[in-house]
RNA sequence: GCGGGCGUCGCCAAGUGGUUAAGGCAGCGGCUUGUGGCGCCGCUAUUCGGGGGUUCGAAUCCCCUCGCUCGCCCCA
């Protein structure tokens, strides 16, 4: 019989895992919460169009990364790629920008199909955050600013925040043949995939690795110097605000980002400790995706930033998040004190204890043990001698250097009076 | 989709052509049929990701395949 394996690049998260993502996501929710910032839960599966209009045709994401079927009412549906055109879509069909300009929050799995490698998945999770109805550069500078509070809250230190401003859509048109005309002069010295580039995706030369082609890009044309001066100005007050705010960053006119929606304001945060996709949170403005998707012309900004590059940042610093703490462990032997065990377990967890009673049935001595490796405070032990007296053995689990511990009889009903002034005395 | 590295027990591993595949941790059982961190003893891979081939003989060599991993591409 063959072993059953897991789909590649779809990971599972172990209990000893789960503890850090839930200390992430507590951490997250408050400052949500903090900054009047709602969550919103969608599908994970859409239409396929929504992806291929939102994000845009020509990129590699929908172009080639998509997980897309046909269910059986032959609709053609994918399982989301990113989160932001799902918030759209449920924006617009429940009117809620009627209400007024919404902060929106989510988290959830992703799906895109790439090789996977440090940092990347096949399912991995997003933690995004989406300003919908909102055109003032403050509201850019504040979505950037719990980013990054977040990030420092958590506890990670060498971040890099970089943002440009890609201007608007005319804008880049404008720039985009500029570009092609000064880069169609150096043709042969860019390197292959670049020069395939040209004509596709012209921007996202900008982005190659490659030594050569960055070496001819340094004298390149930027976007930046081209803008319309509403984008300037609003690039300007971003960077006012978010010095008054402390948060450092620095512009980097090259930076490009790989979805076709973005406009005005774009950024990311990145981190030199994660390998080669480098990226942690990614984000920028997107004025024309919610009109682009049935709804009235509204301006709108956001991120996302990816929880398993988070998880890799984290596990180096490890941050102070204990091994749930067991209160007590219960070991019994006989059928009469297995009974009286179970009932035991039952009434102190209603009164908010945290036990663990031991099933295994099997001697004194293992019991003991696997009490003394659990970690918990007290130890209750009950025998058929005990259960038949209607009391139980407690005793406190043996700290480091403690030869003996105390161990007394107790009467059943006393059992919880007992246990509640011990927690008072003890911690 | 394209490259590089790797794949021996639940985990960490030794072994690089020759009779029964080290060791450690964890697990289980015992010493102690009912009282704990220690110790001692025992048990736990007919099998080296899978399939085929070379050979008298393969975990060790060759081919294919699957998986993991790192990088390219791209993104969070």
């Amino acid at each position: 019989m063959d072993k059953l394996q897991g789909l590649r690049g779809m990971v599972d998260l172990l209990p000893e895992q789960v503890l850090l993502w839930q200390w992430i996501e507590n951490k997250a929710r408050q400052h949500f919460h903090r900054a009047s910032i709602q969550e919103i839960r969608t599908p994970i599966i859409e239409p396929t169009e929504l992806f291929s209009r939102g994000i845009g045709e020509a990129t590699d994401v929908v172009g080639k990364e998509m997980y897309t079927f046909c269910d059986r009412g032959e609709r053609n549906c994918t399982l989301r790629p990113e989160g932001t055109a799902s918030i759209v879509r449920a924006t617009i069909e429940h009117n809620l920008l009627s209400k007024g300009p919404q902060r929106l929050w989510y988290s959830g799995p992703m799906f895109r199909y790439e090789r996977p490698q440090a940092g990347r998945q096949r399912q991995f999770h997003q933690l995004g955050l989406e300003y919908l109805g909102f055109k003032d550069p403050r509201s850019d500078a504040e979505t950037i600013t719990v980013a990054w509070d977040l990030l420092i809250d958590l506890g990670l230190k060498n971040l890099n925040l970089e943002i440009n401003s890609l201007g608007n859509l005319n804008d880049r048109i404008v720039y985009r043949n500029h570009l092609v005309k000064w880069l169609e002069e150096r043709k042969d010295y860019l390197d292959q995939t670049s020069q395939a580039r040209l004509y596709t995706n012209p921007l996202r030369i900008l982005d190659s690795k490659d030594p050569k082609t960055q070496e001819i890009l340094k004298e390149t044309p930027v976007l930046i110097d081209l803008i319309c001066p509403e984008s300037r100005e609003r690039l300007e007050r971003v960077k006012a605000e978010l010095s008054n705010a402390g948060v450092p960053f620095t512009v980097n006119p090259k930076l490009v980002r790989g979805l076709d929606y973005y406009c005005h304001t774009a950024f990311e945060i990145t981190s030199h400790q994660l390998g080669a996709q480098s990226t942690i949170c990614g984000g920028g403005r997107y004025d024309g995706l919610i009109e682009e998707l049935g709804g009235k012309p509204t301006p709108a900004i956001g991120w996302a930033l990816g929880m398993e590059r988070l998880m890799l940042l984290l596990s180096n610093s490890q941050p102070n998040c204990e091994l749930s703490q067991k209160d007590i462990f219960i070991v019994s032997r006989g059928e009469k004190a297995e009974s009286l065990a179970m009932a035991i377990s039952r009434k102190l967890r209603k009164a908010n204890f945290i036990v663990e009673n031991d099933l295994s049935g099997s001697a004194f001595a293992k019991q003991l043990k696997r009490a003394d490796r659990s970690n918990a405070h007290w130890i209750i032990l009950i025998g058929d001698d005990e259960a038949t007296k209607g009391e139980v053995i407690i005793k406190t689990n043996k700290r480091e250097g403690e030869a003996q511990t105390d161990k007394q009889n107790i009467k059943i009903d006393n059992l919880l009076n007992r246990l509640k002034i011990l927690s008072n005395t003890n911690h």
